[in-house]
DNA sequence: TAATTATATTTGTCATAGCAACTATTTCTA
DNA sequence: TAGAAATAGTTGCTATGACAAATATAATTA
């Protein structure tokens, strides 16, 4: 159907691919018996390499806005995966501790999502890999730079 | 932060970009003084282009699941700006009719959105453009064609 | 140091999106 | 043609995300 790609703005393309990336990622995660969303592994991915980082550090670095970060942490919570430990530096942040369970979450699904990952650049080279992040990157520039009335 | 950028998968890359669209669609809305999101545009802008269309139709060619533009649908209709008819070929469906005021909302905000679809290319040229959506419908062939276990 | 300002997190409300189950029709098939 | 299967749409439940308002604590300033 390559007319219904032509008549498509690239925001719809975007969320269109965006939302099958989640998709696999979810069927993969089911695959394998844990019940985890695609956002709940980024958290825990990024915790994995930064165990004990703040909400708020989670939030800059996953480009999540903080009530999100903060009902994501709960799930996680939940789950037996993470948990919350008041910071001593600043009492108002909290060290976001990846649990052993959570570790043992983060080590089933790497090799997993580390496939997925190259699977969408399968019939590509290196250097549409780089173009692509840097086009999206400007794009991302060209809109932050604007002024909305 | 480049380091951010280079540490985060293109997954999140992609979702960060989607997200910032999203919020410059919403704030030109807002300043145009009119109450919509940009899910709810992408829907009128079609109906505008092929009026009396069914859910199910917009629904394909917007990528969107049947619930989800039944719901916005709903939303449409609330604010005057579509409304259901029964087709009278298939009484399962509707023709969904672009208002009068639903056209008026289209036309005053077609130039505002064609500006912002330019913004995004920025410092870039149509071959860039055409690298981006070539690349962007690769990665969703690569997943589409992937069975997960 | 008291008062103001800034920051980290939480909670409420709404919109979007996925999945599953359901109703009403239509189409297919034995 | 009767029964089965497919299709269009709706509704319920859950998760994510935006925004605004609230609380608690920290940092700044007069």
């Amino acid at each position: 159907m390559p007319s219904l790609i032509l008549n498509n703005s690239y925001g719809t393309l975007i969320e269109r691919t965006l939302r099958l990336i989640k998709l696999r990622y979810l069927q993969t995660f089911r695959a394998a018996n844990i019940d985890i969303t695609p956002e709940q592994w980024v958290l825990i991915d990024k915790l994995y390499q930064s165990n004990g980082i703040s909400q708020n550090e989670l939030a800059n670095i996953t480009f999540k806005n903080a009530p999100t970060v903060s009902r994501i942490i709960d799930l996680l919570c939940k789950k037996g995966w993470t948990k919350r430990s008041r910071s001593s530096e600043d009492r108002r942040s909290y060290n976001i501790i990846l649990t052993e369970a959570g570790s043992q979450i983060v080590e089933t699904l790497l090799p997993k999502v580390a496939h997925l990952r190259q699977l969408g650049w399968k019939n590509m080279t290196e250097q549409d890999h780089l173009k692509f992040i840097q086009i999206l990157n400007q794009i991302y520039e060209n809109y932050e730079d604007e002024e909305i009335s």
